[in-house]
DNA sequence: GATGAATGAGTGTTCATTCAT
DNA sequence: TATGAATGAACACTCATTCAT
């Protein structure tokens, strides 16, 4: 899927580039504070350290600096995701990694997260499905991760229970910014890390020693 | 918790609750189709049937209005839901029945949650408190039928992990709505059901019989 | 050619009548003082004599006014001067008193018809041709003066030069006004008013007494 | 009246000959689509092929712009009549040859005439008398063509008749641009003019051949 | 209790103008 | 002399809320 160009009337590639890291900067932190719809466009050009009139030479509508913030969201953290999987094998160890890595870099990104994942529903019917479309690449990515780890250690799944956990592995990392209200009272995040690796993969490792110890029947 | 108190003009009790309830049905369909932030009250008065000027004699504020439907929606999934687990006794099935349960309950309320979901961040820090207090709860009955069948079976898990895992269960009703763009492309509620319980629980059902056979170590 | 409707948010149909004559009546004063473009709606709400918001449930754009009010000053014209054409009978005299009655108007309505005759063109596509239609109205009802007149005179024009003379009897109106700067300056109303009449008809009573007695060949 | 300076910062004549006729061929094209108001400096300078920069070295302000077109305007068109009116000895072939011409050069240069007329209005205080100038000087020029007539064909007309037929000369050849989309769908410019001049100067001609036989008494 | 006209602070957006490079 | 990024006052329009009837 293309992606979709935010319009600027200034030439400068450079600079375009650097204001609208101000911006985005500055708007996650006013999103993250009062919302997307409480926040104005005001307050975005003063937090980003320019005038209204600046900032409309980066953008058109106010809608496409939250489409901008979701955008590099989803790119960083598509990026660094992308990365750790590449440097690895693939099989479950590499999956628990990947899980942990992508659990801390939410949990790095938790603001940013949050907003996306609050304001996200905000985009326009033009700007949405490019979006969504990115978070599916990310499932997919969690998805072929499970089916290489299970390749190589023998195991077997249905597909649509790969899809799944896919999916949750991707919301559950979600989770930890957007429930931290009660999360973080009462998980650090090396426990929430591990407590969520031992339920998603102890049905993939019956029979064999169960890493964390943490159930046993009778 | 007590219940927060949305003051209103008039004093029968009777057209109170009459004129709130036409006030939040029409209120869910519009915050449904456009969110909280583009609905106007205007708009809410006039789904309810009633003129703007009466809307404002049964609440203060627009904001009451989302408390009232956050509120409305927490009480109706919280009540099936309590009622769903006062009938069973508390064994891995009666778990694995709340479970079903509480996604159906999730499906067919998944414009309401939907809606809550994405605008409860929109309540004031007064408000905000009160509903998420309600979703503790519901975490909480989903925790205690965890440790029933726990008991029940003989099983022991970390009590972290039981948080976890009710966290999770939460967590995964809600995304059979949030996140229906996509599941319902891919799962019929069924198969979602089915699936889920079978990772959330597989690892507690280690040694025995797997029900839907779907995962087998070589 | 059907009325445009201009949406009222108010339903009150005398209220809507009584806000517009304000609305229209200060919007001229000022149309007149700095044009369409340089007037704010706020000021027009200010002249009006309510508040932007109270503007604001009259009509749906600044557009509207500047509608309302051609349409408001063409429908007065046209009326007034079809009352006073269905009192005559249609030979020369009554065609004379037909121009007179129609720049007595236009004098009376200076204001009006400068601000029509120079902010028309910022009607929308939508409502220019509807305004339009109202002018070609009032020519064609010149036009059928005319005709009148040249069959009880006995006398003939060809069509086209009939139409043109209609053309140029509105023009002339309404430049009684838009170039009062200089007009003004020069003749009277009485003045103007006779000699246009004389230039405008000497041909047709070419062999006559010409009753001005304004032109005579050597 | 002395010419009204537009201030240059840049001091090269030749230079600012150039760019000005860049900028008020751009201008005129924009104005006639969109009108004055709506066109911006920014859309000015592109059209005219510079920077918004540049277009401020030569104006002070956008209507130093408005002022620029409506000079070159009537320069033109008096230019081009003084030329015609230079060439003849002043008898009713030559005001009809006068006539004609002048409504040949509105036809011709239509666009800019209608834009001058339509937005002459939006021109300061300080700057519209020059313009208004301009056109009095025309409309003397139609006077003295139609005294020399006068005196060489040994006829009398009062002297304010005189003034009211330049002006309605005048007008009418503005009514060709300004009323276009009436006129030209029932006339040719040719049938226009002849028409006209009929009009205007039939009274003129009593008891002569009349040369197009459009009116007959009796 | 019900109505809906009135209010005006607040919002997104534009654009003429400036000035450092 | 030319550029175009920066500025912020100004504008059209919205909408939650009030209150007289």
């Amino acid at each position: 899927m293309k992606k979709r160009q935010v319009h600027a009337s200034v030439k400068d590639e450079k600079l375009i580039e650097k204001r609208r890291d101000q911006m985005i900067k500055g708007a996650v932190s006013l999103f993250k504070e009062k919302g997307f719809h409480r926040t104005t466009t005001r307050e975005i050009a003063k937090e980003a350290g320019f005038s209204i009139g600046t900032l409309y030479e980066y953008i058109r509508t106010k809608e496409d600096v939250l489409y901008l913030v979701c955008d590099r969201i989803y790119d960083q953290v598509g990026e660094r995701l992308q990365e750790e999987l590449d440097m690895k094998r693939g099989n479950l160890e590499s999956l628990k990694a990947a899980i942990s890595f992508y659990f801390r870099v939410m949990d790095d990104m938790q603001d940013e997260v949050l907003v996306m994942y609050q304001e996200a529903k905000s985009l326009s019917k033009d700007a949405l499905p490019y979006v969504l479309n990115k978070e599916l690449e990310m499932v997919a990515m969690f998805e072929q991760v499970i089916r290489n780890c299970m390749e190589a250690e023998g195991m077997k799944l249905p597909e649509q229970e790969i899809q799944l956990m896919a999916h949750n592995i991707f919301v559950q990392g979600q989770m930890w910014g957007f429930r931290r209200w009660v999360l973080h009272k009462h998980f650090k995040l090396e426990d929430y890390i591990a407590g969520q690796i031992e339920l998603l993969l102890n049905g993939l490792t019956k029979g064999e020693n169960v890493k964390h110890g943490s159930i046993s029947s009778n």
